[in-house]
DNA sequence: TCCAAATTGACAATATATTGTCAATTTGGA
DNA sequence: TCCAAATTGACAATATATTGTCAATTTGGA
């Protein structure tokens, strides 16, 4: 089903696009990785760390996952090693026996707030002279692709070791 | 240093979308796994597959790995494996004697064609309606910010290795 | 109330990625 | 020509991610 020229140049553009998300990725990873480092931090630990901290409510460690895109078990093990450090802890869970909350310890709360202080200045660095309408049409072009990839013919990450 | 209020407008658009790219980029992989999880191939075996079949000439693993911004060590167990399926060869380098040149087989030209081939229809649907012009502005704001994570407060990964 | 389905954390097996080290080899400048 | 530095693949140790399974528990509909 051969499309027109401008069909085609679009789906050019957007595979150039697409190539470009993995390489950036990677640079924002490995940036993440040297930014908080120092602070025992990786990107992944701050990334779950992040979504403790701005949960409106503590949550258990499957709907931190759920929420985050990634697997259960890495977010356990994540998540281990946090309460082991004494960064969260997890607290008993009125409606639920084994589904523990996850709550910031003070020093959790420190840590993120410190990781947050130093990733403003970095972030405004990168956004120098970007523009705001550049940055939030690009975000908004990256979602739409997003949205559509995660339309049906997909299964969520739970629901594939729970269906299959 | 607090910045203007529309430089601050600016970090907080390219921090949305920075978490944009992340979510993004995790779809794109699982979207990728699925479409070519058939013919034995993940994401990481595509891209791979890619940068042999797209460079011009045969490259020996560790300057694939360079290029692709990977770690040796992993491009070259993939290459491995691929070696061992037939799908590519390593032939003599005339430069030099231990890196061998990576090159595919015509099992893994016509793997790589397979891929390709239904890589366009789904970037297609992926593109739809989503407009050259943003496509390409996009593209333009993530290489800008890569380009500035990429001068040097970092050292690329086989400096990593090498110098530290 | 009851019970099948879903959720959850634990555990284990395996796959994959990362980090570090080494020796063979090439490269490039003195 | 010579030799220090860089590149390269091999190997190993470890870290991390993924997949699969299970039992405890909760949920939601009959």
């Amino acid at each position: 089903m051969q499309q027109s020229p401008s069909a085609d140049r679009e789906t050019d553009a957007l595979t150039q696009l697409i190539l470009e998300v993995f390489r950036l990725n990677g640079s924002l990873i490995a940036a993440g990785d040297r930014l908080v480092a120092d602070l025992g931090l990786t990107s992944a630990r701050w990334q779950v760390l992040g979504a403790i901290a701005l949960s409106p409510t503590a949550e258990p460690v499957a709907r931190l996952a759920r929420s985050l895109g990634l697997h259960r078990q890495g977010v356990q093990r994540i998540v281990n090693e946090l309460v082991a450090e004494g960064i969260v802890t997890l607290d008993d869970n009125p409606h639920h026996r084994r589904a523990k909350l996850v709550r910031l310890t003070k020093k959790g709360e420190a840590l993120y707030r410190t990781a947050e202080r130093r990733q403003r200045p970095w972030a405004r660095k990168l956004a120098r002279g970007i523009g705001v309408k550049a940055a939030v049409s690009a975000h908004a072009v990256l979602k739409v692709v997003r949205e559509r990839l995660e339309i049906e013919p997909q299964m969520k990450i739970e629901e594939r070791n729970t269906k299959l």
